[in-house]
DNA sequence: TGTACATCAGTGAACGCGCGTTCACTGATGTAC
DNA sequence: TGTACATCAGTGAACGCGCGTTCACTGATGTAC
């Protein structure tokens, strides 16, 4: 089938004996039951399901489950790159940057759980992780801090620390959110994330732990 | 068999019909389950396999796999409690005793792991979750913090809502820890933690996000 | 001290189930003539 | 424009497996007499 016909199925909402898009479809549907059940929850027969199609079919676009949940952690970094990215972009002021790139973490976090939980669910240094992706973005965190530090006149040896400090800050604040901890907190997990890094930003070189 | 009885064999490595001591070792068996696979990959049967027993025998013991992970978790909460009570107390300086509470929370994630995704593996608010435990180890946090607030001749009002942070940096900095997502940060966890504690504390009030 | 008995923590077989994966197949699609 | 054909994304049946849970049972243990 070419894009074409595909393209027009799908706009007709027609499902024809070939699925027309179910790659992405197996996606889509991996990123729901990640989100419901975790890295370990997930099941290629559910997710074949959901896409309306037979527990075989995802063998014709993904060779195994672990290579679809591999997939999906891909484009996961890759949507939340653009994401952090975009966010940057919008501000010439660095420190309104890092700000709003710290509330485009949170949201793309809440907006994908699925995306989220497969990103991180294999571990730092693994052959199967798609480590240029994520350090794409994390060094656009740390550039985005160097901005500050060198709009403050400050040096910017402390981005890397800082960066590593912030991005926990996030990455707890993110999971945190999700599971409903932060429920009682009497402030936004934004505020907390933002108010948080800048307190970060504010407190480093100054204090020793 | 009489707890005599039972210390008896365990102390003599002696196995009988009756294990002795099922419950403790399928907890143990849990805890090492949930730290290789999380959460979701525990299996009831494997755990019972480990503590060298029947598939049925854990029924004795627990009403179901849910009931079994609920009780690694209020354990792990107890445990999880005494330990920053103990690193609490040791200190005379709030400010010591709250890098002290820094340094035990990353140390508990690190050394158990298992009870660790059990506390983290049920919402916040579920009728299930080991509220009060939890609780009790955030409420140390905060009067924590509010002596150190008060050393200072600061308001204490800042306390809640830099618990919630320092809280959730600390969280970030377990997990990305034992992901192996830290190690290439340059400095060791408990660094990024305690400095980032410290850093988040200079800043309160001060800055606004 | 010895014996009969109640207790109950374990066994092991069985159940129904859903999983990941394979296989030969089928039928919709695009294309060469 | 029409037809024959190659392609390949899907089917559905099957496999071996391990799971959670139940059940009637058994045998080690503690205790009452």
């Amino acid at each position: 089938m070419s894009d074409h016909a595909a393209e027009r199925e799908q706009a007709a909402g027609k499902k024809g004996y070939h699925h027309g898009n179910l790659r992405a479809a197996l996606i889509a549907a991996t990123r729901e039951l990640l989100a419901a059940r975790g890295p370990q929850g997930f099941t290629l027969a559910d997710a074949a399901r959901k896409a309306g199609v037979s527990a075989a079919a995802p063998y014709r676009h993904f060779a195994d489950r672990d290579s679809l949940m591999l997939s999906v952690a891909h484009e996961g970094f890759a949507l939340f790159g653009a994401q952090l990215s975009e966010a940057v972009e919008g501000n010439c002021d660095p420190q309104d940057a890092l700000a709003a790139m710290g509330r485009a973490y949170l949201a793309f976090a809440r907006a994908e759980p699925g995306y989220y939980a497969a990103m991180f669910a294999f571990r730092h240094g693994d052959d199967t992780r798609p480590d240029e992706k994520h350090d794409a973005a994390f060094q656009l965190l740390i550039s985005t801090i160097a901005s500050v530090l060198n709009a403050r006149h400050l040096p910017d040896d402390a981005a890397c620390p800082l960066a590593f400090q912030i991005w926990s800050l996030s990455h707890g604040v993110a999971t945190l959110d999700t599971t409903g901890h932060l429920d009682d907190a009497g402030m936004s997990a934004e505020d907390i994330l933002v108010s948080g890094a800048m307190a970060l930003l504010a407190g480093a070189g100054r204090t020793q732990g």
